[in-house]
DNA sequence: AATGAATGAGTGTTCATTCAT
DNA sequence: TATGAATGAACACTCATTCAT
């Protein structure tokens, strides 16, 4: 239906339609990301994503089924850039309680060179909640993985599988509950967390998790 | 605001004027929160709890300035019902550890019968931030006075003042993910904690702040 | 819930809303019955209908449902006035061919005074069939009464039961057809139908229904 | 300029321009015409069209001026088919009534076999008024002319020119109507018309038209 | 001639809020 | 104070049509 042309020649002009395409489906994608950042999924209007994208309203439904759908996409699309960015972030070799709090300050200073991410992530479960328990399911995966190879490595001890489930779900909660309280203000973000508060993190992990007892 | 239980018996007659407006916000406040406990702070329209307190819409106007007050107003009114509750329910002379477990099953026990709270309290910080914050705020204060207690008593020990707030935030953190996950499913909630998870989180607050390390 | 006063005092005021309201009811259906007359069902917005109603749009969902719920009323209420003025202006005493002919002129004569009628009829088949199926069956058990009791008068014979409905099926299609034919141009109607058609009607009826063959 | 058929297998290799072009044609009338018979008019979008023709949205345009455009030509297209099966389905040498009654039969068994043709012809007057007053012209004319041509046998006798075009019009009429009726359900139509109906439409014209009075 | 992305006017519907009664 | 009809701004979404490729 749509090899008329058996030639090479028809492809860099295929090509440039079809990156074109991409381009405004991302560029909705980020003008999405950037409303809901501020104005939060329920204020988050076709009106004012096409607007920030630049293109007609009616573009938006050539790209996606309707607003619940880019609403539910978002999530996905934020949460794979915060998992790469802290992914690379983290140094090489590190183990123990060290590992854990590299993680913890990569996901900070996430959080503060994407202050749209925390309302994506947070509302999500009331606006999108099906892309919040699915990013939600990856997060404690990857985790319960890492605390699983520490103890692998002797570094933790004395939980056993269900036991860790629970402390995962513990730790993405403090870090949740630590970037509302110390990583946010009115506006959207206010500056980095304080050493303090992640010495009290490491101080609680470094007792309750990484030691034998 | 909400007290006037004490005034109810001796004039059974004259209370028509001020007792009946009272009791007309009570019904009006309470028809919000089961809206809101079973449709979200998003679809809880005036009309439908007018339609529940069994007034006319007007009326609502009468007693509060907008929407968005009654919505404000809403945790602050069943965040004290949870906190009389859990007050009433904790066992006297309990200290250390056990007196956090305690508190803890008090919580989900709450939840348990009380499934609209969840879904008031969690999406409060979207829909009503400030009394979110004020609510929070409330619970950081009155359990950092409870960790202080047990520094004083010698149970706790090696946290100043500023890393006992991080702690607080951790706590309350745990506790809404535990619930979020283990006390719900897609109806609204899902019978108690499993005992092992709540084992977990006593292990590692064990370990981790009932210590000296 | 409505009966705070025990007064009659406050029927009068009563009155004189529910009265205002039954008006705003009618303006509206009379405004959708000309919007549609003139522009068809698929052009009846509810902004032209409130704008000639005379009232917000909000209004319109007042008192209807729907958009499609207004259509659907639109034929009963018309179908309705023309059963009345047909019933009122049908001469006493008249019987056989003559009475059939009354029925004919009359029907003619209502589609010539409300010209919408037409165009609200013969659409509804297709913008609000169930309507236009319970149109047809009050016509049809209204005609094939007055066949019966033709057949009983010892007018008509050679018919039973099922061939009577087919005939009375014949009868309102040709109605419409000549209505159609002669009594309408593209503007909606085109003063009344010659006699020659009527001749013609009623020489077919004549010796095709009222003979006994 | 429906007709290409004769060239077809002359040229097999050069049809490639104008016989691709017309097929293409071809092939979004078709499509059009499957889609109002299932869909409706209304519902009728150049997207469904070009999607079941197989063909780009733009292309519609090559072949048509707008949507409009498509639906006039529908029933002319579909009308002169109809036509076409109806003229060879009749058998040769009758006349009278039985050759009124084998046209009636013809034009039942076509609807049956065609389901969307129905549909098509119906709703064109809503939809399509000009195609559709254009093809009770073409009916009526063809009926008149056989009438006609019984009144020159002398089958028919008693009615002037006039008077038998509106008789035209009333069994056109009675046709439409007992097709409504008998040959139609809500999925679209229900089987052959019943033979006690056909007795008495043959009935009143038996008596009605072919009879000297 | 064929494509399909872009357009934007237009629609039905909702609902917080107002206000005359 | 209670009522409930009236309001109108706002919204998501559709689709015939255009046009650069």
């Amino acid at each position: 239906m749509a090899d008329t042309n058996s030639l090479r020649s028809s492809q860099p002009r295929r090509r440039s339609r079809e990156e074109k395409a991409r381009e405004t489906y991302r560029s909705l994608l980020e003008a999405a990301a950037q409303v809901v950042g501020s104005d939060g999924y329920a204020d988050a209007s076709i009106s004012k994503i096409t607007q920030l994208a630049g293109v007609a309203q009616g573009t938006f439904y050539n790209y996606f089924e309707s607003r619940q759908d880019v609403l539910n996409r978002l999530l996905p699309y934020m949460g794979r850039q915060m998992l790469d960015h802290i992914a690379s972030a983290m140094p090489r070799g590190l183990t123990g309680p060290a590992r854990e709090e590299a993680r913890l300050r990569a996901f900070f200073a996430y959080l503060d060179t994407h202050p749209s991410f925390y309302r994506i992530l947070y509302e999500a479960e009331v606006f999108a909640p099906e892309a919040h328990a699915e990013h939600i399911r990856v997060l404690v995966k990857g985790y319960k993985g890492a605390l699983n190879r520490a103890v692998a490595r002797g570094e933790i001890g004395g939980f056993d599988e269900d036991e860790l489930e629970a402390v995962t779900y513990m730790l993405l909660a403090s870090r949740a509950y630590i970037a509302m309280r110390y990583a946010r203000n009115g506006d959207g973000h206010a500056g980095p967390v304080p050493d303090h508060v992640i010495q009290a993190y490491m101080k609680v992990l470094g007792r309750g998790l990484f030691s034998q007892a």
